[in-house]
DNA sequence: AAAATGTTATATGATCGCTATAACAGATAT
DNA sequence: ATATCTGTTATAGCGATCATATAACATTTT
């Protein structure tokens, strides 16, 4: 099962996809949604995202599996938490710790692609398509 | 907690960590120093690994955690478990299905990075950096 | 005043990770 | 050939995590 809904306050369509069925928690799918949607542009520094209540009514789901991403998005400089503007778009910036924190994260990816000959230059291409993904997003869909 | 302890039967000294206080499966780290091993050519295609009770009372964790690992590295192409040789590495590979699966795995994280402004040029950097500490790691060993 | 917000607290059921014990069939060693 | 070691399977229990359901509180917005 699959809901998909648009997010933010304003009316910005972006569609949001949850598998019901997928192996990974509901609260980090969303947060990977989110993270993906400002990657590829739907979702820009200063936007509102919808009430912790009002996206866990889109989606079906509960109030308190939105506001786990919520914090974890926080916790992880995506978003800052206010009272009156509620989970607003703001990307906290440390490029040292975000490539050390990369480097733990895909290391292990690497090495499965290195025991099954995958050269760097391969990497490298994937890395490039991944980027070219993100920028033309709107003309794929998906 | 971190057991340290050789794998492989042939006295090949391959240190193995395990830390118990960690959010990570027990079994999944089992997998991604196993990985790394190979990786960093520790252990080669051919190698026995331990019997899955042997390594157990090395690293002091239970039989079917072993078991667990081993059939995860099983099922993503890294090992044949046959019943007298026991677990040898035999890399099944398809780069094609490797490059696609590794397309998935790393997505999310390069998202991350896309958020907090870092380029496709400083990916490249970083992979060369991971791709060169496995080709030089006895010389860091760590 | 009323409604919506973020936040916190507590409780329940389901699933997962790890351990424990046991048993079986096939291979190895003495 | 007897005993040991192997991979494999089954069952059961404990603890942690995930998701849910209510409820309440202070603050902000309408």
């Amino acid at each position: 099962m699959i809901a998909i809904t648009d997010i933010t306050k304003d009316g910005v369509t972006m569609v949001l996809r949850i598998d019901f069925n997928s192996d990974e928690a509901l609260y980090m799918q969303l947060r990977n949604q989110i993270i993906l949607g400002i990657a590829t542009g739907r979702i820009h520094e200063g936007d509102s995202l919808p009430s912790v209540r009002q996206l866990a009514e889109y989606v079906s789901i509960n109030m308190h599996t939105v506001n786990k991403a919520y914090s974890v998005l926080r916790e992880e400089g995506f978003v800052k938490l206010d009272r009156r503007k509620g989970a607003v778009v703001s990307l906290e910036t440390n490029k040292q710790r975000v490539l050390e924190e990369m480097k733990r994260e895909i290391a292990v990816d690497l090495a499965k692609g290195v025991c099954k000959g995958i050269q760097k230059e391969e990497v490298h291409r994937l890395v490039d398509e991944i980027y070219e993904l993100f920028a033309n997003w709107e003309e794929s869909e998906e």
